[in-house]
DNA sequence: CAGCTTTTGTATCGAGTGGTAGATAAGTCA
DNA sequence: TGACTTATCTACCACTCGATACAAAAGCTG
């Protein structure tokens, strides 16, 4: 039972719209009165429900996970070690040119470099990335016990390169890239993962 | 023979600093007060040299990719579409992680999204990267002329393969990843391009 | 209704933003 | 030397930044 007054705002509505905000114009880049005017708010309903600035990036940036967790639920499904890597690298194409998010990643375009006052966020941004490398990592050991990624093969190297490829795709999109291109260079990149039907000895 | 009282700091020192300030906290997050500070100079001396802040950027990228036009010649120098491709992901892994700079790309760093008033920054640096990519495919095609890369083979593909990859080492850098990390990704990132003495018919 | 609790809007805080006016200093050229 | 040109410095501009004090408003509970 909560006493006083009510909310007038939907708490996620106003997430989304701070999380594109912080998306289309990095931490630094996002000020309050863009935020604001975005979550349709004023400054103290936004500090009462979020506590500042930071705190309302993190808010977003949890939502922002909550969005991608199905995706990597499925990604993770694909039967074998190159199928979990096509599913990713084309489900990467496909929402980092949604048109209805701004282009890239917002775990990129959030802010890799800040400035004084924000020293913080660039870390906060990157140990959100490495989650997904985890994730692919533990995905790749498994699939090596199960045997379908070569006993040669390095889990860590794997996941670590998917998820390289995945900020880089971030930063082309956010360039203007058009989905084509990063289907494209999704499927270059499947050149790590051989093809059974194709599967070649490799050294190194 | 120039008139009046002669400039009393150095240009290009001058730029290497600056350099380094939008490096390590992007345009956005680069304050005139840190500007001048690491510059060493006042904010009329910077104005009038440079005659705004984003001028200042744009002559730090001139500089930046004076930096990097020797490494590309010797990218470039590479004998095959194999070997250019291992130069350029290798120095890409050193300078990314060189001591002497900020960790990462200033191209990518400096800013994939800002705030209001610094709208056509991302797209300079955009523009940038793009080169890079360029001279990639450029020389890819030279080599498919050549017979040093296989007829089925996509240059541009490739070329904007690379150049994704390097994005993504900027990312991967400007979090800490140490030097073994950004050249373990490069090592992943050759299997697009077949070792001669490993060739095998690739479909697609 | 009255009493309590929480949110909301207005108005504002001090600090810092990018950028500049105007006086002074330091050189070159005649 | 003295006129001319350009750079530098101090001080400051209008504005925006993130964040908040305070009072009015809106709900629930008794």
């Amino acid at each position: 039972m909560v006493m006083g007054r009510p909310r007038s705002f939907d708490t996620d509505k106003a997430l989304d719209e701070a999380m594109e905000v912080f998306w289309r114009h990095g931490y630094d880049g996002a000020s309050l009165t863009m935020l604001t005017r975005a979550m349709g708010i004023k400054a103290p309903s936004l500090y009462a429900a979020f506590g500042s600035k930071e705190g309302l990036l993190r808010a977003a940036l949890d939502r922002y996970a909550l969005r991608r967790s199905e995706h990597m639920r499925y990604v993770l499904a694909g039967t074998s070690a190159r199928e979990v890597a096509e599913r990713f690298l084309n489900s990467i194409a496909e929402s980092h040119t949604d048109p209805a998010n701004p282009p890239g990643c917002l775990l990129v375009q959030g802010g890799l470099a800040c400035g004084e006052g924000s020293e913080n966020i660039p870390f906060e941004l990157a140990s959100r990335r490495a989650l997904t490398e985890t994730e692919l990592r533990e995905r790749f050991i498994r699939a090596q016990d199960d045997g379908d990624l070569a006993e040669a093969s390095d889990p860590a190297a794997l996941a670590r390169f998917l998820s390289t490829v995945a900020s880089g795709m971030g930063v082309l999109a956010s360039s203007g890239a058009d989905r084509d291109a990063l289907r494209e260079v999704a499927r270059v990149s499947l050149s790590a993962f051989p093809d059974p039907s194709t599967r070649v000895s490799t050294k190194s």
